[in-house]
DNA sequence: GTCTATAGACGGATAGAC
DNA sequence: GTCTATCCGTCTATAGAC
């Protein structure tokens, strides 16, 4: 259905819409954010080795070969699928700083981190399931990229700790309690649904934890 | 056959430590407990799918056959391990009624499951997981044990709350957060690792949390 | 109870026609 | 770029000697 009426179409209709080469690419580009998002969902069901190219490839309605056409490995593929969960979570992360009052900026950040855990919620299983077990597969994102990150964080509440306009209490452990519990909501979705009936009562639950 | 080798040990040895069906017994024990703890470590660090019978039989010490001779399937021994990680959990979540006193309950509760968590943090990590993905593997153990007891506990906080001993919170966010915040230094043990040189700040985080 | 050898199924990856 | 057929390795599970 792809290719034949692609040409198809150029033929009898006598032009020309967009050029081939740029066509081609563009198949190229969609088919690979197809695979990759179906990746994602496949890979936060039934973790790394649970989920085969098989599914994947199935899900996304494309032979398993074509998978490798578009990713060389099934490792690959993995780490294509987390480099771009990274990416989106780094834009939320530059949210911290847009505001020069703690409450602010930390409540900000919150909702926000709440908002791309519920918006991406099977990638966020994904990067939850990697850290559990041991996170081999992006030691490189994250002692590049998380690191120095969380230590910029980590000057800012200082200084707003010296300037007395936050209670003084340990950085580090305040992002990690902000972490554990946007987080939370995202990766123990399963437990949640299956104690709870209802959701949605997470915005009171962080406005009442800042 | 058993009663062949009874008699030649005794013939020989002179002497019959223990009865040998208690020895026979015995050895089905501990073996088999063993093998239950070696599981365990190898589910935690390679999920159910990406861990083998043959890693899990390797690191006990054993062929693979004998993992089989004990356990039937694979997916019955992970089971055995969910059950077993079950059966402490519960037992720390009775330490919630010791005291008639909010504070001290929920207090003593948190001190009791991070230890726990610190204590099994192999099979904290598996539970995890297990959840995670869907909790597919345990729906059973999650509605027959965990829902009853999560609302027998609700029942408490709330008459807490109706005697002025606790602010309005809504009781099951509050325990929902009590397990976010402790699991969550068993889970994320590798993210903490990575960004953080040492750890054991907990105890502070959490007397600071309640 | 222990262990070697192997059956039988499945998974990742590739060849090669279209 | 697409897709069928297939190779080859690994995995679970078992047979059967000791």
């Amino acid at each position: 259905m792809r290719d034949d009426e692609a040409t198809a179409e150029v033929a009898k209709n006598d032009v020309a819409p967009v050029p081939l080469r740029r066509r081609k690419a563009h198949i190229r580009e969609t088919n690979g954010a197809h695979l990759l998002a179906c990746a994602e969902a496949v890979f936060a069901e039934r973790g790394l080795e649970g989920a085969s190219t098989a599914m994947i490839a199935e899900r996304a309605g494309l032979p398993k070969a074509n998978l490798h056409y578009y990713f060389p490995t099934k490792l690959a593929l993995y780490r294509r699928v987390l480099e771009d969960l990274f990416e989106d979570w780094h834009r939320v992360a530059d949210t911290f700083e847009s505001s020069d009052d703690p409450v602010e900026a930390i409540g900000g950040y919150v909702r926000t981190k709440m908002e791309l855990s519920r918006l991406r919620l099977l990638g966020s299983k994904v990067w939850a399931s990697e850290i559990i077990h041991g996170a081999v597969h992006m030691q490189d994102i994250l002692n590049e990229h998380v690191k120095p990150w969380l230590e910029t964080r980590v000057i800012v509440i200082d200084n707003w700790i010296a300037r007395g306009l936050l209670a003084p209490v340990d950085a580090q452990t305040l992002m990690f309690m902000i972490w554990a519990t946007t987080q939370h909501y995202a990766d123990f979705d399963a437990r949640i649904r299956a104690l709870k009936g209802k959701r949605a009562l997470s915005q009171k639950a962080f406005d009442t934890f800042t």
